[in-house]
RNA sequence: GGAGGGAUGGUAGAGUGGUCAAAUACAUCAGACUGUAAAUCUGACGGCGUAAGCCUACGUAGGUUCAAAUCCUACUCCCUCCA
């Protein structure tokens, strides 16, 4: 068991705003229940998930019992929160099919072992939401909510004042969401609600809703909604999100990731997303230069291990090592990389031109972006810079595998982090 | 129901008959410097081709024209305002 949950928030950066202080503290002294939303608009979760699992996960290792509550009926909504469009709507069996598969993150951070007192619980707001019926419904509910009130909610005064669409559909997503937190107060005696700082409004609306229709104080908690140093909005790289599940963004790419961590953040998310001892990382804060630079392996390797296993992140972290730092890759390195090919030696007789397998290995999209990779210089075969654009590639160039036998192989590479390999059968 | 505005490359956003593979910015990718960071600087940034060049692209389908992102017609979608 840990210590104080508020302490430990606040010391590891997670508390942002708390419906009340003091009154939250109490609540936290003896065990309690809470639960936080996530929508399934996806297949995946992505890197900015990982502060509420992480939150969560504090929760149920201080002896609270999390909830997680999956947005099955939610989704069929839609958000307004922090969007300024419209969110798509999905298909019934698209959430199905995305709900199972965010289980299988959730049991990587939660302990769902039902043997224990605490053991994490996953509910379907799809479960009580697709039987209510209007007419009951807003006699019921709706009476509690104030149009005016509403309109004050910082996501719809936002779309407004923008005159951006909100429709009606969307309006009444902050309504479910607090009759979500009533019927988890009355099933499950759930007491607190977390969320992202964008989750404010509605998780104040669920208090009310509880406190009118059942007569009871619950609380609520939002953490700081977290920002690159540079100001971006986290884990959106170019070409979409870092996600959390190794189907759709590879291990590797996930150490990566973390390993490239601007120098600013690494203290924050040493905090935020490792288990780390608080006061192991206060001792890094003063490390400058490559000394912090350092830090960053651990990071992604804390990181790494927590979402994809230890075995894997240790897997990948030897392979950025041996990518970068020696000039002889290893056997392992060449046998497991995902970029391969295999090409029987006969067929490159006449040789193979090298842009043709830059883009097979997936390092180019085109041979046009191949050539001007090249031309570049950030092109190397077997760690030598070939600038011959036209280049063909054939038997001489490859070289024996340290330790198969009859085996010739070759790798390339596309600046410093991408490469490939070629082997060669005969 | 009525009136108006719009749809351009990953995004934002110029362009309103030929010089447009389409300004600019951001993002991205590569190179240099470093520490696999940030910042900065340099270059690239539709496809095919060694190249000349060819092909495909400005919501969709037609049309006018020697020539269309640009003009016309229809359609689809989006937005705003009034009721």
């Amino acid at each position: 068991m840990l210590k104080n949950f508020c302490d430990l928030l606040i010391s590891r950066g997670f508390w942002n705003q708390s419906t009340d202080d003091d009154g939250i503290r109490k609540l936290l002294s003896n065990t309690t229940t809470g639960y936080i939303g996530f929508d399934c608009t996806a297949n995946s979760l992505h890197v900015g998930s990982l502060l509420p699992l992480m939150l969560l996960r504090l929760f149920q290792k201080c002896g609270h019992k999390p909830i997680i509550l999956v947005g099955g009926g939610t989704t069929l909504i839609g958000d307004p929160s922090g969007k300024d469009e419209t969110r798509k709507i999905l298909s019934a069996s698209d959430i199905n099919n995305n709900k199972e598969n965010l289980k299988k993150i959730f049991k990587k951070f939660l302990s769902f072992d039902t043997t224990k007192k605490n053991c994490a619980l996953l509910v379907d707001n799809y479960d009580w939401l697709s039987k209510l019926e209007l007419i009951p419904f807003l006699r019921d509910t709706g009476s509690k909510f104030s149009i005016n009130k509403m309109l004050s909610l910082e996501s719809i005064k936002q779309r407004l004042k923008r005159e951006q669409h909100l429709s009606f559909l969307e309006f009444n997503y902050s309504i479910f969401q607090a009759y979500d937190f009533m019927i988890l107060n009355e099933r499950y005696n759930c007491m607190i609600q977390f969320g992202g700082s964008d989750q404010w409004g509605n998780i104040v609306s669920g208090i009310e809703l509880v406190k009118k229709e059942r007569n009871c104080q619950v609380y609520g908690l939002t953490s700081p909604l977290i920002t690159t140093s540079s100001g971006k909005k986290m884990g959106k790289t170019a070409d979409g999100a870092v996600w959390l599940s190794e189907e759709k963004f590879s291990v590797k790419d996930f150490w990566q990731f973390w390993r490239n961590t601007s120098d600013d953040d690494v203290i924050n998310f040493l905090k935020l997303f490792t288990e780390i001892e608080i006061s192991e990382i206060e001792k890094f804060k003063n490390l400058k230069g490559s000394d912090l630079n350092k830090i960053k392996i651990l990071l992604a390797n804390e990181v790494t291990s927590l979402c994809h296993g230890k075995e894997k992140s240790e897997k990948v972290e030897l392979e950025a090592k041996s990518i970068l730092d020696s000039s002889e890759i290893d056997s392992e390195t060449i046998d497991s990389c995902d970029q391969k090919i295999v090409i029987k030696s006969k067929a490159i007789d006449n040789g193979i031109l090298l842009k043709q397998l830059l883009v097979e290995l997936k390092l180019s999209q085109s041979n046009g972006q191949s050539k001007r990779l090249i031309e570049q210089g950030a092109v190397k075969i077997n760690e030598k810079v070939v600038k011959e654009k036209d280049m063909s590639i054939s038997n001489k160039h490859f070289i024996k595998h340290p330790q198969k036998k009859n085996c010739y192989y070759l790798v390339l590479y596309v600046g410093k982090k991408n490469y490939g390999v070629v082997e060669l059968i005969s």
